[in-house]
DNA sequence: GGGGTGACCCAGT
DNA sequence: TACTGGGCCACCC
């Protein structure tokens, strides 16, 4: 797989995040594994950092449900608005992980 | 080609 | 809960 196809595939996957539930970054990389072969969460958050802005990068979050380093407040307004299930301000990932049944490209 | 860095993750204290 | 060390891979200079 290309460099660019794993971005738009990293992109593609965060869209099909259903509003109140998220993915980390760990869980993005180990499902685009299947399609990639070769994948990091640092690989993940680098292209989110770079290419996130187009996708709800809010639904994407750390192993321990912290939202992205800078965003923390803006995120948290869109987990309020989609009723992401909260736990001491952090997000709740026992209620709120998320992974895909289907990937949106190789599988269907 | 070599060294430093980053929207990460796991394990230990 | 907070802090620290090691592993991981691609990007940048």
């Amino acid at each position: 797989m290309e460099a660019e196809a794993y971005v738009e595939a990293v992109l593609a996957l965060v869209e099909r995040i259903p509003p109140g539930r998220v993915m980390t970054y760990g869980a993005v990389a180990d499902a685009l594994a299947e399609v990639s072969g070769r994948t990091s969460p640092r690989r993940v958050g680098t292209i989110m950092a770079r290419y996130g802005g187009a996708v709800p990068w809010y639904r994407v979050v750390a192993a321990d449900g912290r939202p992205a380093p800078g965003h923390e407040a803006r995120a948290r307004a869109h987990y309020a608005r989609e009723g992401t299930p909260m736990r001491n301000g952090k997000v709740d990932m026992r209620a709120a992980a998320w992974y895909p049944e289907s990937l949106p490209s190789g599988g269907g």
